[in-house]
DNA sequence: ATCGATTTGTAAAATTGTTGTAAACAAGTA
DNA sequence: TACTTGTTTACAACAATTTTACAAATCGAT
């Protein structure tokens, strides 16, 4: 299930947003300001951002533009009024990639979620490879083998996160942050047993780790 | 000295650019047409390219697509005009990471290449070498003759700050200080034990050091 | 009730600070 | 220079501590 973060001053307007996307099949986050939405985000992760341009305080530009800045890659949809200037060059700048005139109808507003999502995620239609395990980032799918292997969110989310940092020491403080996010406070060695439940699904032989590295007193790193 | 390639068919920009980037330290190569800044590309290997997106002939769209199926990872910043209808997903597809929107003032072109080369050069690893030794600090790893070497965590630290100081004369309660940290207070021929043991690792001969040199009565000092 | 995520217990492995001793050094003295 | 002496460093070995691997238990959310 995909988790979209509405960020908007208007009350009414998010809860609307937030129970259309329930109705379909989306999991709803909603904040009230521009600061919250941003933690928000970095906390939650979601899949799918949207803003609304005009609000007091933090305003839906400088949210895109924090959110780019903390390197999340995050699909984001402006909402703007339609009295609003709106320089969508300047739009583009800071790294949205849709907007929408309110007032929208929730086919449109849906519509247009949809569309972003699709986009975004054909982006990637790579398969990572090593040794004898390929993954499909689309897909979300793990073969060894060309087998089918069954792999928990938790197993699965670590994983990519280890194959988008390949080779490089990993803190498990860091992995924590990216990979759990900020909001949860995991045990360290919650890490271990993960990593210890990737070699022994993905490891030729997971006595003697050929790809997933312990680096002693710092955390693991990845070899692909 | 950075190598810029400047790919314009605007001949007054171009120049205008090459110059700007001659002031500000870098080393410019001029390209006229998409066609024969793409053979510079390859010929030069330049660190970052910047590309017109509205060229005649071989457009900038193009010339990313085909530098990125050259498996060349050069970052690239893509110029437009301001009229230019420009999918920012198609730019980022086709392997862009970034634009700039003329007309522009050299500042901020300036700004944007310094964070691109800033972001992509961080992303690729630093290595510090000696003798016949690497020190890679983003996969906290040590190459001796292209060899891994295991290092403990405190053997590396100790490394580090030898590496960050070089051919300075460091007492031992320096190196205790900065290594170890004011919270723990160990012996300081503890600190004599560790640069044995890196000593016995890194040097060509540990009996006659070369790099990590005693200075009595003080402590050591490293000799890159 | 089941599956997955997290925590916890424990054995094994790795690391680290300390210490004993030999060697090296610096300086003074004959 | 040669010898002496007190100090400093090199190195090996050891015991204490830290860290990791793994299994099993617990917790939580469908």
């Amino acid at each position: 299930m995909q988790t979209v973060l509405v960020i908007d001053d208007d009350a009414a307007l998010r809860d609307t947003i937030g129970l259309m996307l329930e109705t379909e099949g989306f999991r709803p986050a909603l904040a009230g300001d521009g600061r919250t939405g941003l933690k928000q985000a970095l906390a939650l992760k979601p899949d799918l951002i949207l803003v609304d341009l005009r609000m007091p305080g933090l305003g839906g530009m400088e949210v895109c533009k924090q959110i780019r800045a903390a390197e999340l890659k995050t699909p984001l949809i402006v909402l703007s009024a339609i009295g609003d200037e709106m320089d969508k060059v300047l739009l583009l700048e800071v790294g949205a990639d849709d907007y929408v005139v309110k007032p929208f109808g929730t086919r449109e507003l849906l519509a247009r979620i949809r569309a972003v999502l699709r986009r975004t995620s054909s982006e990637g239609t790579k398969v990572i490879a090593f040794s004898d395990v390929e993954v499909d980032l689309t897909r979300r799918v793990v073969l060894r083998k060309g087998e089918d292997l069954k792999m928990t969110r938790a197993e699965y989310n670590l994983l990519t996160y280890f194959l988008q940092n390949p080779d490089r020491a990993l803190t498990r403080d860091m992995i924590l942050n990216s990979v759990w996010g900020y909001e949860s406070f995991p045990n360290t060695r919650t890490v271990d047993a993960h990593v210890v439940r990737l070699r022994q699904k993905l490891e030729p032989d997971p006595v003697c780790p050929q790809h997933f590295l312990t680096v002693h007193g710092v955390g693991y790193r990845f070899l692909p």
